[in-house]
DNA sequence: TCATTAACACGGG
DNA sequence: CCCGTGTTAATGA
């Protein structure tokens, strides 16, 4: 049953030995949403192959302060994973579902084989890598750039896009959260957006109008 | 000028 | 009552 799920998403890119490798050796998880999955410090020794669901990649600093940096969707993999698999480094970010969540763990020691073995997996990764990169450029050209009206626009549609739902389901303190800023700020431009047709707020959920 | 912090009132579950 | 929400006043960048 594992093999099903996971043809369904990457038959297309890993060729067939890997896939049967891949659905002997990996372990089938379902997670709940709003699960941690990974800490800030923490040593990994598996990475997530995503099947299903959305996971939220944080940064933290010292003061436990938060930023959201991207989304991962099925068909990514956690790029820190695959530098601290490697490096034999801690965690630098701090990984949460979103939504409910499928995903395949393997083991470190065939994700090295398995860069050697494979062309198709090689490529994986290093696409990986790639969009990852880019994600995080869009993060910081957001915060650098943007004022927080469109940084909060910009995290809606992106909820939005993930969840394939047009109503999201956060608290103003949570979006605050993912954006680092407070929830006054919040609450006052999600009014603003509402005045201006562009969305319903609901206690615990928005709904997005035109965007 | 605009964000943050603290404080308070309102109201639905 | 508890919690999310809307607002305001004070302060700071």
């Amino acid at each position: 049953m594992i093999i099903s799920e996971l043809e369904k998403q990457y038959s297309y890119i890993f060729e067939k030995d890997l896939l049967i490798e891949i659905s002997k050796i990996g372990i089938l998880k379902e997670v709940s949403e709003g699960v941690e999955l990974m800490r800030v410090g923490q040593y990994i020794k598996s990475m997530p192959l995503l099947l299903n669901g959305v996971i939220k990649i944080l940064r933290n600093d010292e003061d436990g302060e938060e930023l959201l940096l991207y989304f991962l969707e099925k068909g990514d993999t956690c790029a820190m994973t695959l530098s601290c698999c490697m490096g034999d480094t801690k965690s630098e970010i701090r990984a949460i579902t979103e939504t409910q969540t499928t995903l395949i763990m393997i083991p470190v020691e065939k994700m090295e084989l398995w860069l050697m073995k494979y062309k198709s997996w090689r490529n994986f990764v290093l696409d990986s890598y790639h969009n990852r990169l880019m994600e995080m450029l869009n993060a910081i050209d957001s915060v650098a750039f943007k004022k927080m009206d469109e940084r909060l626009l910009g995290y809606l549609k992106e909820k939005s896009k993930v969840t394939g739902s047009k109503i999201l389901q956060a608290t103003h303190q949570e979006i605050a959260f993912d954006l680092h800023s407070s929830r006054v700020v919040i609450s006052r431009l999600l009014k603003a957006l509402e005045k201006e047709g562009s969305i319903e707020i609901s206690r615990n959920s928005i709904k997005l109008l035109k965007l």
